[in-house]
DNA sequence: ATTAGCACTCACATCGATCGAGTGCTAACA
DNA sequence: TGTTAGCACTCGATCGATGTGAGTGCTAAT
């Protein structure tokens, strides 16, 4: 446990690097005026901290830095989240515009969030794992090819064009469909293929012309790839942070930003609420030199997607907190209206 | 128009430097076996290109480098299309996975080019301007939202979910997609919100019940915001050139890259066929450090789409020309099968 | 017309000196 | 015993001097 004297100098220290990024020395501490000690014995202070680990010096006779065990014992046992009504409120004032439309509420989203925070936030759109089937619709487009449509009980819409052999009549592709939306519906989207065979193929084999090269389409069709979308804002912002300086940081960030399954498996395995991994806390290698912070925002009981920052260690968490706190809240309350009340 | 011996000059000048970005000087030349010239000359025709403004110096005594007009004169006048074999398999075996949706190649591409050349690429799908009205379905989801779904003829689909009064019934819906169906089938898409008007609104009024909400909503979903969407690959490729080296660069053309509308409108706006813009002579100032390579390829009769690689001014145009006119030709193929035998 | 020779330019790398912010340690002090 | 003043020391950053090398333009000889 700490004194209340090294919390003090920790979280001043932390914050004041947070803002500047230079290591802070004791000489500069001392002239801070709720710290009224000398240099001396603010460095005996320091020194102690960094026994503990939780700060760090760049070499011998520099000042200090916050280590990564120190931003950790910041998060969870400094900082309140300190919300800065301007912020929120734009926020707020942001997402009222009315809009019903998914993606660009996500976009505008991620967009906003970078821009109030100058880190790269990154948005994994709602997993549909426990989604249904509502409705299949095929649709002819010229003579060897269609689109297949499903509609989820979620509202997703997904879409696949195939080759349809010239053999098969409109009429035919039209019983089929109705034969799919009889068999299908309500049935969760993983379990799409397995029911297909079970209740569709002998109907299709019984009804259907050319069941066989049919039935193969419509599998792959049916077969759903796990189709979580990401959706990425401010890219650009995050190059005016004073760590992304030489090019190699920043060919390392946009390579694991490019690389969408790494960025899918990062979001999905957090855990829901508000909550940091500090650099080498994750386990991808890609990120250890980062820090993710994650919330969750909730579609309907079932649906729930992740709202990511990515920034360096020297984060302001505080702020970042209470932003994605309120984001992700503003996010819910549009697609499930009063469920946090 | 230049003599025999200038030409061959700028020319080993501009390939050297395209490919070492270092400027090149008189004597490193004298040593080019394809040039048996000594230093001394040498020195003369540079000094005689660059009147002629197509070198530059990087300063009073340095080598010389290609001025834009002399990238321009390369361009138009010196370089033939060089076909690196190797690089055609790869583009060939690639595409021949056969893939059949529309998003998944065209990601691919971007994804295959940028790595093939290390620029940029980013894709433009096609304007379906010209598309016109193949289906709507309307799907109810819950009892205030549904799901208004259009299919073009071109395969497009498109999708909006809208909140839906809950007086209004199942049965009212579906009186309604009929009416849509039967008067706006094969209507441009352009041209939805005025048949809607004229050939709807009546219809509507006297069929369905709470026909002024729902013209509201309607109208809404069917105005065709223009939504020729965007596919970046190889965002990290470009950090390995050396132009990059300084991060406000980096920067500039990140944002570049996040502005969609600006990319849209640029790639919109070059002609068909292969074309290049060098540096100052793109229009819009972010781009104008860069240069900029489109080609085309074809989705149908009408349905044109963009193919662009934005690299340094100082890019391996003869290398990209070939790459990118076999990547359209696939593409093409692949959706237009034997358009251009 | 071509080339050898020469004086000159300028970016770049290296080196040393200096500066200053910072530390740890010790001894004096309240 | 905890705090502070003082001091020697460390190390990164900055600056100027200096040398080097690749390059040029010009002139005179071939």
């Amino acid at each position: 446990m700490l004194t209340e004297r090294q919390l003090l100098i920790l979280q001043t220290i932390i914050d004041n690097f947070i803002d500047t990024a230079h290591p802070i020395g004791s000489r500069a501490l001392s002239k801070d005026e709720s710290i009224q000690l000398s240099s001396a014995t603010i460095r005996n202070v320091m020194a102690d901290l960094e026994d503990m680990a939780l700060l760090e010096k760049t070499h011998s006779s520099s000042g200090r830095i916050p280590s990564e065990k120190g931003y950790r014992y910041y998060v969870d046992h400094i900082i309140t989240p300190k919300m800065k009504q301007k912020e929120l409120n734009i926020i707020k004032h942001v997402m009222q515009n009315k809009m019903v439309d998914f993606e660009q509420i996500v976009q505008l989203s991620a967009d906003l969030l970078s821009q109030l925070t100058n880190y790269t936030t990154v948005i994994l759109g709602p997993n549909d794992m426990d989604a249904t089937l509502k409705q299949v619709q095929l649709v002819k487009i010229s003579d060897t090819t269609a689109v297949a449509i499903l509609v989820t009980n979620t509202g997703h819409v997904e879409h696949k064009s195939f080759t349809v052999p010239s053999t098969i009549s409109m009429s035919e592709l039209e019983k089929l469909m109705n034969i799919l939306n009889d068999r299908l519906q309500n049935v969760p989207l993983v379990q799409l293929p397995y029911t297909l065979q079970s209740e569709v193929y002998a109907l299709m084999e019984k009804h259907i012309h050319n069941y066989e090269v049919m039935y193969d389409y419509i599998q792959s069709v049916l077969t759903y790839d796990d189709s979580t979308k990401i959706y990425v804002g401010g890219q650009s912002n995050i190059l005016m942070q004073p760590e992304f300086k030489d090019v190699e940081k920043i060919y390392d960030f946009y390579t694991m930003l490019e690389n969408e399954q790494l960025m899918i498996d990062l979001l999905s395995k957090q855990s829901e609420g508000i909550q940091a991994s500090i650099g080498n806390e994750n386990e991808h290698e890609a990120i250890k030199h980062f820090s993710l912070i994650t919330s969750s925002y909730k579609l309907n009981d079932n649906q729930t997607g992740k709202i990511a920052l990515i920034g360096p260690t020297r984060m302001e968490y505080r702020k970042v907190f209470s932003l994605m706190q309120a984001l992700s809240d503003e996010i819910s309350e549009i697609f499930y209206p009063h469920s946090n009340e």
